[in-house]
DNA sequence: GCTTTAAAAAGTAAGCT
DNA sequence: AGCTTACTTTCGAAAGC
């Protein structure tokens, strides 16, 4: 009977302070992603919503709070790549990719697709491009989106290549190069969508 | 038949037997040509056919898994030649083995482009799986039949899970019916 | 959970010329 | 800038870690 007492204190010691090493992985790794506050909650919520769930069985902490942070970025519409978000992990991109995937079906958490415009402020600003190519690139996602170009395409390499077409059509070119380095895709990747874009929006 | 349901194609047919008695890898792995075997890493013997194309996985339980074949006849086919190996190495087998189809996989094309994020929505965002960061396709799991699709931009799709001949057809007939019913098809 | 097999879809990536 | 190869996802069985 002691033995079964002292387990379960010991339980829930563990438990315990399972909850605040995952706190406070998602609290670094949100200030090392420069996400706000509010971020950082909504990564909590979910945390521990997946723990009641029992979510984390058979799952690295770590792991799980970091695709319940992928998550919460995306929730609060200031979404971070998952290249992005593995830079501050110690778990694979591939890992927490596949975790997020689980979570988000058990959870039911209903996450739309990311949309391509809500990395455009930030690309836009690292590029110290101004507000006529944001708008233009905003306006190049929204049209050719509309088109149906953006099935199946990755958001980041979508916004990408709008950002690299608006910037030609504003005379303040910058190279694709540059582009896909800020957003981290290759130079293929906004080549290929940047002739399709072009194309759709009747090459400007 | 309509263009959509013509359009189906098997592309893989995975299938299970067990030929009832216990055999020998090590030996099976030396007199089998085209073999590959390595315990440490893999217990079962890896035998590859060209014609039909598939590659059998033989087990020392006697158990045999098939894949790669483009259809069932495809499937037997490629078990008999099997067998036949196996027969030469004084291998006794029954002339008619119970095989069990375990998984079919299908592509097909509804004709038209698909707005992957309309679709998204449309069916219900816990009942779908779209991260396109990840994978381009939209996976979309049905009950009734129990497969599980996955939708491209294009319009092609993939349908896997499948046991039987025509639950490819029946699960396209669900699709384009619900993808109708809410005007995203076209 | 992992290991291996095969196959399609389409996007992305890396290496080589 | 191509071309090739390869990896991502879905599915199932097998035996064993």
């Amino acid at each position: 009977r002691l033995r079964k007492w002292q387990e379960r204190i010991r339980t829930k010691d563990a438990g315990e302070r399972n909850l605040q090493f995952a706190l406070s992985e998602i609290d670094r790794m949100a200030s090392a992603l420069g996400v706000p506050r509010s971020v950082r909650e909504v990564a909590s919520v979910i945390y521990r919503r997946a723990l009641d769930e029992d979510l984390i069985r058979g799952r690295s902490i770590e792991g799980v709070a970091t695709a319940c942070l992928y998550a919460a970025c995306r929730q609060e519409d200031i979404p971070r790549s998952l290249e992005e978000v593995s830079e501050v992990s110690r778990v694979e991109q591939k890992e927490i990719g596949r975790t997020y995937r689980y979570v988000a079906q058990e959870l039911s958490l209903k996450m739309e697709p990311v949309d391509p415009k809500q990395y455009v402020p930030r690309f836009v600003s690292e590029l110290e491009l101004s507000e006529e190519v944001q708008a233009k690139a905003n306006e190049i996602i929204d049209v050719t989106a509309e088109k149906g170009l953006l099935s199946g395409k990755s958001p980041t390499g979508y916004a990408a290549a709008a950002i690299y077409a608006a910037s030609l059509l504003c005379n303040e070119k910058k190279t694709q190069r540059e582009v896909a380095d800020v957003a981290q895709v290759t130079e293929v990747t906004i080549r290929n969508r940047y002739q399709e874009q072009i194309e759709a929006m009747g090459i400007h | 038949m309509s263009t959509v349901t013509k359009s189906i194609q098997i592309e893989n047919v995975v299938a299970s037997m067990g030929i009832g008695q216990e055999l020998d890898l090590e030996t099976l792995a030396d007199d089998l040509r085209v073999t590959q075997y390595d315990p440490e890493h893999f217990p079962g013997l890896i035998y590859r056919m060209q014609d039909p194309k598939a590659a059998a996985l033989i087990f020392r339980s006697g158990k045999i898994v098939c894949t790669g074949a483009k259809s069932i006849a495809d499937v037997a086919a490629a078990l008999e030649q099997v067998f036949d190996e196996l027969r030469e190495l004084g291998v006794q087998i029954a002339d008619s083995p119970d095989v069990e189809i375990q998984n079919i996989v299908s592509s097909a094309d509804l004709g038209h482009q698909l707005n992957l994020n309309a679709i998204a929505i449309g069916l219900g965002l816990e009942h779908i799986e779209y991260e396109p960061e990840q994978f381009p396709g939209l996976v979309y799991r049905l009950d009734d039949p129990s497969v599980v699709a996955l939708l491209f931009g294009s319009g092609k799709l993939v349908i896997t899970g499948g046991e039987q001949t025509d639950d490819a057809e029946q699960a396209l007939n669900v699709i384009e019916e619900r993808l109708t019913e809410l005007e995203l098809l076209e």
